[in-house]
DNA sequence: AAAACGGGGAC
DNA sequence: GTCCCAGTTTT
């Protein structure tokens, strides 16, 4: 199938089927509500890679405690970690508060009106300027997520793959020609990814009721599981910590992580990364700082083993605790500080150490 | 161009 | 186990 060579009957009927689907589909969703910018904004940073149910949720909660960007900007990115604890990609988090302060400061509060200045803002990208852009704008340019790979992939029977430069420009040129025949280019959008996240699903897409069977080259091929192509991913590394948990009455010590590494600017435990697992505690090499500290307190309890999977990496965590004396005379090394289960609690973690902290301390 | 960046849900 | 989710940033 040619479908790069110009005009044919598809191209022309493809937008209109699927906005016409989709006024019969389409979910209740509380973005769905609204045209301001903020709430769109808010609502697409928050479903970047991340499933409308996972999502919803926590959309709620911060429209909730920050009704306008003004709100947000004055919040402490701490507290916007908070609220993002669980969710994950906190890096969405950081530029949240970055762009909402930039908005509320530099831009008197106006979000930029079009994709082109959209797109220079923190944490938005070419998907999310295209999404806000039409969304609030109207603006007539395709948004090309996971879902439109999909659904473009199988119509037109494109089997190039998704990961690669090339593959992309040409979904984007295709997505672009077929907006142009879209009445309104926002229902258009919201259209086909609803249509790949409702009726064009990954494993097994409902072909028997889709309004483009029998136009979709995939179906008319059978090659609806091979579309659309996509790079396997490297193996994920392997990582090992070992927590000490330091306690010492009702304070556990925590500290900030720093480092360009996963889960910045959140906190955990004293952490020992060995490069494969310990057998024991006493097989850790201490940094110097630590080694009059560990000497001062004593194990309790045994070890917790967990195993926490990311999309790049598994980390194999052990945690240690150790109970110190009440006056302990060592002071703590640079960076830890000790907290109670309550300041704990509000301060922003992964989860694994929140299901740590839950399951041992709650 | 490739890797880094979370966590959960569906199969 | 595998795949993928309304992707973006850094290397």
């Amino acid at each position: 199938m040619n479908w790069q060579s110009g005009f044919n009957a598809l191209e022309t009927t493809f937008a209109p089927t699927l906005e016409r689907w989709y006024e019969h589909h389409k979910r209740d969703l509380p973005w769905r509500h609204t045209r301001d910018p903020y709430c769109i904004w808010l609502s697409e940073i928050i479903l970047q890679q991340t499933r409308v149910a996972q999502g919803k949720p926590y959309y709620e909660r911060f429209i909730n405690a920050y009704p306008t960007v003004a709100d947000m900007a004055r919040a402490e990115e701490r507290d916007l970690l908070r609220l993002w604890q669980g969710l994950g990609y906190y890096s969405r988090a950081r530029n949240l508060h970055q762009t909402a302060r930039y908005v509320t400061h530099e831009l008197s509060g106006k979000f930029p009106d079009n994709f082109r200045d959209l797109l220079k803002m923190k944490g938005i990208g070419v998907y999310t300027a295209a999404a806000i852009a039409s969304f609030a704008f109207g603006e007539r340019v395709p948004v090309v997520d996971g879902n439109v790979y999909r659904v473009l992939a199988r119509v037109f029977g494109i089997d190039e793959d998704i990961t690669t430069t090339t593959a992309k420009k040409t979904f984007a040129r295709l997505a672009d020609q077929l907006i142009q025949a879209a009445g309104d280019p926002a229902t258009f959008n919201q259209a086909i990814m609803e249509f790949g996240a409702i009726q064009c699903t990954p494993l097994s897409p409902d072909c028997l009721l889709c309004p483009l069977q029998q136009q979709c080259n995939a179906y008319l091929t059978g090659r609806q599981q091979r579309l659309p192509v996509k790079a396997r991913k490297a193996a994920v590394r392997e990582r090992f910590f070992n927590y000490l948990v330091f306690k010492s009455g009702d304070k556990i010590a925590l500290r900030e992580r720093t480092a360009r590494d996963v889960w910045q600017n959140l906190y955990d435990f004293c952490l020992l990364e060995t490069d494969e697992v310990q057998a024991s505690w006493r097989e850790l090499t201490l940094p110097e700082p630590l080694v009059a500290l560990v000497a001062e307190g004593k194990l309790v309890g045994s070890p917790v083993q967990t195993v926490q999977l990311l999309s790049h990496q598994r980390i194999r965590a052990v945690f240690y605790t150790i109970e110190l004396p009440l006056q302990s005379i060592v002071p703590l090394p640079v960076g830890l500080d000790w907290y109670t289960i309550e300041e704990a609690g509000q301060l922003p973690k992964p989860v694994l150490v929140t299901n740590y902290l839950e399951k041992w301390f709650g």
